[in-house]
DNA sequence: GGAGCATACTCAACAAGTTGACTATAGGAG
DNA sequence: CTCCTATAGTCAACTTGTTGAGTATGCTCC
């Protein structure tokens, strides 16, 4: 049931789409919460079910029609009541470390080729956030935009996707380099 | 199908029992691969009646009998089959930068202590990862454990661990005192 | 003018993950 | 002597998450 909140608060950003929504999950939401469009789609279904969320149809111009939906009063308050209540331990499966925990029985070259890979994505994720958190401080310095954003939380929410993805590329230097010293290339 | 891997991967440690695994999970792969017993044993049968892993029962001398697990060549096969496959991309699920992304529209003074509370949990991990460490250098530095000890592997997921929690504590740390400035205290 | 791409979904089937209850043995606390 | 904890699991029901196919509109590219 936790999918509901994640989707919940995105709305927080405003009325949207099934479709936006996706794409929005990718890129704002990746972070700290994954989810297929299916997902979302059989979700927002059950959250307008309950109430928590309205749906409208809007026509375009050159486009299909879609169905926006727009948090409802009930869906604040149900984003209040999660607030309040204590976060469920987080969950990670990560495949590329599962790989590094095998490399001694396995193939380092390949195990190496994916931390390179990995390396890659992280600086592309990287360097996207960096341009979002620049769009966010808007040239001003950070210490600014905490004391007087509207809000805080997507910032700091970015700031940790920043630290991880840092992180992400600090250890895979180090990895890669111990895996290649060892397979003697 | 990717729980499968991780468990055979656990099995690189040594056999063992679906009990001890589930513990381990706990304190050596949490990292990176959550799972719950029950997952634990229903995979380890399927496993089992692949022919990846090996079971035998062991009567024990002041507890119940346990059936431990071993893995099997084609086990060790399919962990080198994985090793070469292109890692899935990670997924991870946590609620609480969800709670941090609706801050501004949520209770901050909760908020705040579920952070403080993260960090606490991070340090937990973090010393006990260090202690972990230690026991892998046993007093050498890690330049020489890389390149003599006999696995590698188990040691750089650590590492990755002991990144993954300082960098939760720094963001914790900032993520705190700007949401605390603004509840206004 | 047909192929492919982006938008904007729906449906069905299956796989994976979670929760709670239950069975047993044995040790120690009070 | 009962309760609590740790070990070592099993079973069933349920919820989530994933995959693949299918529908429809309209744009652009060649």
């Amino acid at each position: 049931m936790a999918l509901r909140t994640a989707l919940l608060v995105a709305l927080l950003e405003g009325e949207s789409s099934g479709y936006d929504l996706a794409k929005a999950f990718d890129t704002t939401m990746a972070n700290f919460w994954s989810a297929t469009p299916q997902q979302l789609y059989r979700e927002l279904e059950r959250l307008a079910a309950d109430g928590l969320v309205e749906a409208r149809l809007v026509e375009q111009e050159r486009r299909p029609t879609k169905r926006v939906f727009r948090l409802t009063e009930a869906g604040e308050n149900a984003i209040r009541a999660f607030t309040r209540s204590r976060p469920k331990a987080s969950v990670i499966r990560d495949d590329l470390l599962v790989q590094v925990q095998a490399v001694d029985a396995g193939d380092m070259t390949c195990v190496a080729g994916a931390i390179a890979h990995q390396i890659d994505l992280s600086r592309n994720k990287l360097a996207r956030y960096e341009r979002r958190r620049e769009r966010f401080l808007q040239g001003g310095t950070e210490a600014d935009f905490l004391a007087r954003a509207e809000r805080i939380g997507p910032y700091l929410a970015l700031l940790r996707g920043i630290h991880f993805e840092n992180e992400n590329i600090r250890w895979g230097t180090t990895a890669l380099a111990a895996i290649q010293a060892r397979s003697g290339e």
